[in-house]
DNA sequence: TTTGATGCAAAGTATTTGCAATCGG
DNA sequence: CCGATTGCAAATACTTTGCATCAAA
């Protein structure tokens, strides 16, 4: 893999962020530093970035968007204005539990999706 | 809400299945018991039943994934074919364990999320 | 010089929306 | 009858792709 310009400014702006954008979101930013860079390149590079493991995907079913951190981390998501944050419970379910393959799965790591309202949506309820 | 024929067969058909489709994938298995069912009544519907808690949008961040299963369950992620499936360890990590509320979240419930490699996709390798 | 990477634009896929017609209570 | 719901089609949103050009090694 080469270097670019355009893929160095993609994988440092994904990194800073604490949102999980989707590649249309993370262009619009990318461009803020790289006015020419174009759409289809963040698009592409983003792929690439994932298969090296450099990003990840949100591994929760949804492809389209990407986290810039790698170490092991949670989410929470609000179920009224659908934001998705970094959370770090105190207790982190399951991490001590081991890991267990089935006959089906060879299961490499698992992720835990808090699910409920964040503080503003609960104080305009 | 009302009654019609078309979201009747949309939520009956969403509680047969083991997979999570989006919208369209939906439409086109109700088509085959309602012919003449429109893909816009079928998005329509989802939304309408996920507001009243009739379905649940995939708890992980992806909002265009539904399942007709409330019970709880986790789920299993191929990271190469990327299917999905309803995956239920002899452990289920995190269970035992209390859910803690924070200042920022109200948390209702909490996923887990397996991520490796199903068999087919292993045995490729 | 060679080939990976890019910009651009067109095409592809998934979802939402406006509106007149229809259906249910 | 009245308003919720529908079918249809157009519009929107997001992503992928083909190709000529550019740039890193």
């Amino acid at each position: 893999m080469r270097k670019s310009q355009q893929r160095t400014a993609i994988f440092e702006e994904l990194g800073k962020l604490k949102s999980h954008p989707r590649g249309d979101e993370l262009y619009d930013i990318v461009r803020q530093r790289l006015p020419r860079i174009s759409l289809g390149t963040v698009y592409r590079n983003l792929e690439l970035l994932r298969q090296r493991g450099m990003v990840l995907e949100l591994p929760c079913g949804d492809f389209n968007r990407y986290d810039g951190k790698i170490s092991p981390h949670h989410h929470f998501l609000c179920r009224q204005c659908r934001r998705l944050w970094d959370f770090n419970p105190d207790i982190a379910p399951g991490e001590s539990k081991p890991i267990k393959n089935t006959a089906d799965f060879q299961i490499e790591s698992q992720f835990t999706v808090f699910y409920g309202l964040c503080r503003q949506c609960l104080a305009k309820t």
